[in-house]
DNA sequence: CGCCAGGCCTGCACGC
DNA sequence: TGCGTGCAGGCCTGGC
């Protein structure tokens, strides 16, 4: 489910309910997620308050004063705000309940998502020490996209989803901005002139942005903190969309596998 | 029943 | 020898 507009959606609708307030304690109920929860380290959560919440990628950075939650909302995952009382279901796995009375539930059926502990810089975390620039900051430019490509001979869809690429670009942002940008998702990333990897930067960027703006994409199980779904599925020019007239040109979709995931293309408009 | 799904880490075989 | 690369497998549940 989420990539980087859902998980932006779900910071921008945890971080009034969050910032600035107490921790009145952390449940864990299912600590077998991605990697196993650090239940005794979460002990220290109790009591604190939250001063911040950001975003590195795709994982939620919440600064507690005395350490920084790290949450990965993996393929399935989903947090959001209720009321302190609410009934859990069988996929709750954690909850941080609020002195506000309320709570932040993540909800994860598939389990691939990620609780985890961070003393100190969480830019220092394992995970998040070698990742790329954010894809709508200044960094993540022209140069930057020519320069790391040159030599690959990778397919250019499956180095926008390397996180040492850019970050925050899964399987269907990337079709998509490759769509926006008229590259095919299976071009040798190094073959790509400057100039077609500006247009790829800024259509990376413009998917983005847009995704934000529609509240992410609701396929099946992805809602914002408020628990509202996103629709920015209903602008989508390639994803899901095999057999489907192009929305440019009227030419049916295309689709292949590459690298084990779904790539769709306008035969048409993508060379 | 088998296959598919928005993520991402690890490990392997291959070719240059 | 070493690297880049593609691929398979693993972690899971649920929907079609």
């Amino acid at each position: 489910m989420p990539e980087l507009p859902e998980v932006e959606t779900t910071l921008r609708g945890l971080a009034p309910h969050l910032t600035g307030q107490r921790i009145v304690r952390a449940i864990v109920r299912e600590p077998r997620l991605r990697w196993p929860v650090p239940v005794a380290l979460l002990r220290q959560l109790d009591g604190c308050a939250v001063r911040a919440v950001t975003r590195r990628g795709k994982y939620l950075l919440i600064d507690c004063t005395q350490g920084w939650l790290i949450i990965h909302l993996g393929m399935s995952g989903s947090l959001r705000i209720f009321p302190a009382t609410t009934v859990c279901g069988k996929h709750d796995h954690f909850d941080l309940v609020l002195q506000s009375g309320n709570l932040m539930r993540l909800t994860d059926p598939r389990r691939f998502g990620a609780v985890l502990w961070q003393d100190g810089d969480p830019g220092q975390h394992a995970l998040l020490a070698h990742l790329a620039p954010e894809p709508l900051s200044a960094q993540f430019d022209t140069d930057w996209l020519y320069t790391h490509t040159r030599g690959r001979t990778a397919s250019i869809k499956s180095v926008l989803m390397d996180s040492r690429s850019v970050v925050g670009v899964g399987n269907i942002y990337a079709n998509e901005a490759l769509a926006r940008a008229g590259i095919r998702p299976g071009m040798r990333a190094g073959r790509l002139s400057r100039a077609r990897c500006a247009s790829l930067v800024d259509a990376v960027k413009a998917t983005l942005r847009d995704a934000i703006e529609a509240g992410g994409s609701t396929l099946r199980d992805f809602f914002g903190a408020d628990g509202a779904p996103g629709h920015f599925q209903q602008q989508y020019r390639v994803y899901g969309r095999a057999g489907l007239p192009c929305r440019a040109c009227g030419t049916p979709i295309k689709s292949a596998r590459l690298g084990q995931r779904s790539s769709f293309y306008c035969p048409s408009c993508q060379h």
